[in-house]
DNA sequence: TCAATATATAACTATTCACTTATATAATAA
DNA sequence: TTATTATATAAGTGAATAGTTATATATTGA
């Protein structure tokens, strides 16, 4: 089976973008559920906007996709990005970040959202 | 068979490091060949001086290793590297670079460093 | 020993980046 | 309609980054 590769210069796009915690963290998390702004601004202990950056910049990237919920906006991982077997392989090897939707939902903070 | 994975604070340094275009293809063209500082000059058209910071980096990340032969320095891949699984993965999905040792040749630059 | 070559380091600069606060927009609920 | 909540955007700031030129260090060969 051939594996499609990517330009250069357009993985070393990605990867720089995922080369911040946060950003990276947020993806990995992205994997398994999705999760609004309110939510990564409880997680991650930043400002409110600085997370409206950072998923902006997923966005861009078409990394993640973002669905309104009423008046919550819910971030997911595009499956349709051409670089996602790149993202994907590359968070297989991230460890496990569901203690933090744990933390959240013991503090009550995920269910707000639903 | 497990797969170890890497704790996403190193991971997002490595990523980092590899999210600029020189250095991602430096490490892509280390995983075929050695190269030194003066082909690497020839292959991206800048200065010495910004080669020698960027293998600088890769060295302190311990991506990469480094191997005087007389007046010229080897770099290579250091396989011994704990985050070697996420890179090798990384490097499978970009496009091969073979053709910039084949343009460095074709201008009589390879051997220089023989 | 001395000139030439290869590489590293120092110092500087322009740009990018991640954050902040302030404010705008949008949806909900009283 | 109006207050509240969620999110986005604008503007500003300090730190990090990738490049430059100038210079230092190290090896080779005449």
């Amino acid at each position: 089976m051939e594996l499609s590769t990517i330009e250069i210069e357009k993985a070393a796009t990605i990867l720089k973008l995922l080369g911040d915690k946060t950003r990276l963290t947020m993806v990995k998390m992205l994997d398994t559920n999705d999760y609004c702004v309110c939510e990564f601004v409880e997680i991650f202990k930043v400002s409110q906007p600085a997370i409206s950056q950072h998923v902006r910049k997923l966005k861009d990237a078409g990394l993640v996709c973002e669905t309104r919920r009423g008046q919550w906006i819910i971030y997911s991982l595009n499956k349709e990005n051409e670089v996602l077997p790149l993202v994907a392989s590359l968070i297989d090897h991230l460890q496990n970040q569901d203690f933090k939707l744990q933390e959240l939902e013991k503090q009550g903070l995920r269910i707000s959202c639903k």
